[in-house]
DNA sequence: CAAAAATGAGACATATATGTCTCATGATGA
DNA sequence: TCATCATGAGACATATATGTCTCATTTTTG
């Protein structure tokens, strides 16, 4: 069974543009192994393409956020079961970062929706013991989502396994990756 | 005493390209108050000014560094004024980062090599005690290089002076976030 | 099988970024 | 002061990405 065309085209758009920002339609039809007006069919143009990848990197985000957090007995092993979820869709997350949203006001709001909850759950965590409150909630969100970002890409240069690159991630934030001898 | 112009575009390069992959080179010479002529005059074309705007990151971030870790009693503690010292240039960082080099040997060769010191620095350190020797020396130059950037971040938010955030890059990379309740 | 929908290929027109050139102006330096 | 140089503004040509359309073919659906 052969992929939907608007899925295809979306997948190479995430992996087209990541490699390449300033990346042509003509690029992510031709990765997507799709013909260029068969993607005009879908996108109107490339706001409109940018816009439906920016909403379905948000989606993915949030379902496996959802799928990971419910129930979950601490606001800390909350955050670390979506630390791991997320670490396959960091692409996703760094697309969201570094794209301008300010056409897509939805997509905008979604996002600081979810930097706000994670926020939520790190002042949660505080209170639980996980994270030193005397540590800005500021630095503790940026360092998990770029801690995120660095599990990704070490897996994707095959230097770890998912697993392993998520648990070192999670030590990191946890107790650092001091050493014994002295 | 007004800048060179070169300085005035090389400067609003990174601004522009850094807020928006895509800007237009007729957006950057606006930036940099500066005739479109003229960014023509000094740079040929496109290409020419992102291998410009490669090298002079490149060569920022190498003084930076060389600076920084000249006379320094240990390894450890040269990562520790590197990245101190690399936080305000956090943005030429992900510049490099982001930006495909391939068009620019010298610069990709340069940064890999950037890279390679880094992860020797690191396996010293290693050996000094400073990083347990168990974590892999991949994930600890990508959590040095993604904790800069981290904190450049918090900087720029205001959420933090460049102090304070060098500091909370450090304690992280060290020995993580962990509040006092277990 | 037959109708309907989706697609690929390519022609075509358009918009926009890019690159070049000229000329008048202001700054700089001898 | 005078000469040189860099610049801004704008005209202009070109290249390229974008967007639309048609038509034959394939795929899907009923």
């Amino acid at each position: 069974m052969m992929k939907k065309s608007e899925t295809k085209i979306i997948e190479a758009g995430f992996s087209v543009f990541s490699a390449n920002p300033t990346a042509t339609l003509a690029d992510v039809a031709k990765e997507a192994g799709v013909g260029r007006a068969t993607l005009h069919r879908h996108y109107a143009g490339r706001e409109d393409l940018m816009a439906a990848l920016a909403m379905v990197a948000m989606q993915e985000l949030d379902d496996a956020i959802e799928a990971a957090t419910k129930d979950t007995p601490s606001y800390t092993e909350a955050l670390r079961l979506s630390l791991v979820a997320i670490i396959p869709l960091a692409d996703r997350q760094m697309f969201l970062a570094n794209e301008p949203l300010d056409h897509v006001p939805e997509v905008l709001e979604a996002y600081t929706q979810q930097l706000d909850e994670t926020a939520e759950a790190v002042e949660a965590s505080k209170e639980e013991g996980g994270f030193d409150a005397a540590v800005p909630t500021a630095w503790i969100v940026q360092a998990i989502e770029t801690l995120t970002y660095a599990a990704w890409t070490v897996v994707r240069d095959g230097d770890a396994t998912p697993e392993e690159a998520a648990a070192l991630a999670w030590r990191t934030l946890q107790s650092g990756l001091t050493g014994g001898a002295k």
